[in-house]
DNA sequence: TACCTGTTAGAACAACAGTACAAAAATTGA
DNA sequence: TCAATTTTTGTACTGTTGTTCTAACAGGTA
């Protein structure tokens, strides 16, 4: 990206933060970044699709921070599991989210309002593969219920921490809801107690996402029935391989030389091209 | 209210719902309700105080029909307070609500802020009096937890809900939440696990609210202390003058004559008129 | 009738997002 | 180096918005 379209991005997202959308006028922007109106609309169709990449860097930023804090350890690690969770809420804070996802609402943007929505169930479906993953399976036919139930507690809770100003930070918001929702699964599962049918994310998803995250199951799938009955050396590697498929982007080459010295890896090597193209 | 003026404001909240707040243009409403612009600034100062006024009109209308649930049957009812609950939604649901209040905090209208702020903050001060009547005084060191975490587990999953489409209704939702409170309030009594100061909200009350709420619960607890010892007839007369309290108006004549033919009926009666003073 | 008062209609205004376009500046490529 | 191309700029313009201004009007009173 130009060097002066992503001053532009800063520009306006400092003003965005400091006095709301709605409020920061386009002239306001450009004084601020020292272009020209037609510029502007050179670099961006209109003041939404502006925010719409502020929101964007944002999300990339969020999922980068989030991948650094798993980096490294195991998927169940419910430590770990916080602090991903703590990273949305200070990036929420940080760029003043609360007040600037509100605030796209109101501008019946249809583009802009997709747009939010289509994150909202993204986030979602993070926090229910993520609930699986530190809970395991048997939470499976209450995820999507205990990822609801969560991001609701914490944001709300968060939310109106914020505005009461009550002396309470975000570590003790999560901490809180992390403590209900270990009561409240035991509970569930004992009776059984299901609201929503957890693949009801499905089909709000984009169809490619949908694809790769098949792929990438499938990928993984054969991890796991291959690390049954590895050796050691075999093993390492696979977990090797585990890790690099839960990053942001996969390394294809590496993937692929290290499945290669694999034994019986037809099928593996198979899932992974899949993967790729 | 101006016959007139009720016109125009029913035109511009049934735009409101179904076009959105700022989709609607002041022309609209004036072609809709028939008036001049001059009308219109003549009624309202501004098209952000029309809103508040409609807020305010259904905030009355959502009281009302919470009072006229809870007429006749004893404040522990929890099948009243999930009635209760259930009005708010419905009444979220018919006026749009969810999408109209988000429309708000773009507006930047610092006074309309603060409006639904405080609307906010007596909503959770509602809910945090009604878990502590239903679920009783041991529930008092956590009742404000309780409070947000019901409120942000009902709204959350019902616009949740409204977003995906899911086939779930508002009971649905509203029986799940309650089933994981109930769970929950054993679990936080039992590890003595508080989040929040139950007083925190006091401070954001109006003073004059707060000092009505005093009053009234004096004369509440008065009632109550004189239940304990009284006869047959004077109880029914208590339970009357209990529900009477309750009203959204109470009848001061109606009140100070009842209590006026109980015996020792001195401290409530200046309990009352404290009250009305 | 003449006067006053509050209501009404609609033109006028200011702020805004976005468009159009010609001139100037910067970049590219031979 | 220099011409071709692309980017940037400045400015004037459009159309819409919420809000204000002003003059006409209606209805009651002296």
């Amino acid at each position: 990206m130009n060097e002066r379209k992503r001053n532009v991005m800063e520009a306006a997202h400092a003003l965005f933060v400091e006095k709301g959308y709605a409020a920061t006028s386009i002239q306001d922007i450009l004084d601020q970044s020292g272009i020209s109106k037609g510029t502007f609309y050179n670099y961006f169709p209109s003041k939404n699709e502006l925010l719409m990449s502020i929101f964007e860097k944002i999300n990339l930023e969020t999922d980068q921070r989030r991948a650094h804090v798993i980096a490294g350890r195991p998927v169940h690690d419910k430590e770990a599991f916080i602090q991903q969770v703590k990273v949305k809420m200070e990036v929420s804070k940080e760029n003043n989210l609360f007040a600037l996802f509100q605030g796209v609402f109101i501008s019946e943007d249809e583009e802009l309002k997709k747009f939010i929505k289509q994150h909202h169930i993204s986030e979602l479906r993070w926090m229910q593969r993520r609930v699986i993953e530190v809970y395991g399976m048997r939470v499976y036919p209450y995820s999507i219920d205990l990822a609801v139930m969560m991001h609701g507690m914490i944001h709300h809770t968060v939310h109106f921490v914020m505005a009461i100003e009550a002396d309470v930070n975000v570590d003790q918001v999560i901490g809180y809801a992390m403590r209900r929702v270990d009561a409240a699964i035991e509970e569930i599962i004992h009776t059984n107690d299901a609201l929503l049918d957890p693949h009801v994310l499905e089909k709000w998803q984009p169809e490619e996402e949908r694809a790769r995250e098949r792929k990438k199951s499938r990928v993984l799938q054969e991890i796991g029935a291959m690390q049954r009955e590895a050796d050691e050396r075999s093993n390492e590697l696979l977990v090797f391989l585990q890790d690099e498929m839960r990053e942001e982007t996969p390394r294809r080459l590496v993937m692929e030389t290290v499945a290669g010295t694999i034994s019986n890896n037809e099928t593996l090597m198979l899932r992974i091209k899949e993967f790729f193209s």
